[in-house]
DNA sequence: CGTCCGACGTTACAATCGGTTACATAACTA
DNA sequence: TAGTTATGTAACCGATTGTAACGTCGGACG
């Protein structure tokens, strides 16, 4: 998931007009747990299987030799990753809150003849995909620090909230310098913004990994501060 | 195009592992010169054609509501673009320098039934596109002004470039503020850091939208300053 | 053919946002 | 509980922006 701000998340819908919303079972489906911690695969590790995260969030992730890190996306449930490039994935994708994925075979989205329902959900959710990071790229290139940490709590909420008396509870399952290296900013800054959100009671620190958003509609205007 | 550094064009090689490098030639495609300025598409409008840039070269971009924007790709020939967002376009697009372009009907991507190889074709190119995009989120995230610059240099050079006695001869078809609303940064760093790389005598600029790169290892070292 | 005009590009300087550094505190893990 | 990792806080500093003035290029039009 690109947690931005536009929010149309459309794996579901379809890539033009009319929209089968039904999710395509076929036998090449595999469930299969995943433990906190553990690695689906790596960047360069040739592409056998699509992932589809069923329960649990994950995190694609890609290093530079001199140790940089950019987080590319976060796989939340109902996100399909590890979509091939040159037959090989290009991110390293590492597992930031237990559950399960399903898995495709790659073959899948090569061809059309074994599964052509199964291998239009994927193409769908390939363009969905497009989509989200081309709605990243303004979050990462046009907007100032605390735009982007709001976008993202925005549409954290928005997407993976439980709403309450208070506002919405939001759980982070993933690391300050992730949100960090995600946000093109530095985990620091990270801190300086939510400590500012919760003096200006925009939201509440819970735990480290865990939020309360009491204002969601001051969150959603602080993320577009501009006019 | 994503100008971005791995430059790992793959719009002809596989999805996963062969690669069949034979351009699917339908009647489905259909030929259409494009007029230096002309829009294309905007952002929202019902995706009815995917395009592929035969000659020339196009802007994709988005603008906020506030005014900001964001150039998300440049189109240079063999690149494909206008891939469907939930039956929309997602950005506008511009050409830059006049050419001509292949458009294929969005229903091609949408079902494998009617021309099989040319949808393999353009399910590929996307794949490709996904590649580049998350290239391009580790120059937005986490390069530095000059590092950016030098990148986006160093692949122009490298995938349009025409070499010559003293270097590599470079057409820039964009204003500085394209390049500048590409890679996050101001027009006037553009500036200052184009000046600056002349200075080192690492490029050259003959005209505004022509330069030489004199030192390309240069460029591609200051690209990626840190290890 | 030359001049004018407007858009684009360059340069200099001051303001600022966010990174860096350093250290304190909190939250896990063994 | 001790040790380690992650997070929070604060002061400082530097890169990039914003502003503004100037330069330059190319097309329109006399």
């Amino acid at each position: 998931m690109y947690v931005t701000l536009p929010d149309n998340f459309t794996a579901d819908a379809s890539i033009s007009v009319e929209a089968p919303k039904i999710r395509p079972d076929a036998s090449l489906r595999a469930m299969r747990k995943i433990a906190d911690g553990e690695a689906l695969f790596f960047e360069g590790d040739d592409a056998a299987q699509i992932y589809e995260v069923v329960t649990g969030v994950v995190r694609l992730s890609r290093v530079t030799r001199g140790g940089r890190r950019q987080v590319i996306a976060f796989g939340f449930p109902g996100d399909v990753l590890g979509f091939p490039v040159g037959g090989r994935y290009h991110t390293d994708c590492d597992v930031l809150q237990a559950g399960t994925v399903v898995t495709y075979p790659v073959r899948v989205l090569d061809a059309c003849t074994d599964a052509p329902e199964l291998h239009r959900y994927l193409v769908r959710a390939a363009m969905s995909e497009l989509g989200g990071m081309q709605d990243h790229f303004m979050v990462l290139g046009r907007k100032c620090a605390s735009e982007r940490i709001a976008a993202f709590l925005s549409v954290l909420a928005a997407r993976t909230g439980t709403p309450c008396p208070e506002g919405t509870r939001v759980r982070l399952p993933m690391f300050r310098s992730d949100i960090a290296d995600f946000l093109g900013l530095s985990s620091e800054t990270i801190s300086r913004t939510f400590t500012r959100l919760r003096e200006d009671g925009v939201i509440d620190l819970i735990t480290t990994k865990d939020i309360l958003v009491r204002d969601a509609a001051a969150l959603r205007a602080l993320s577009e501060t501009e006019g």
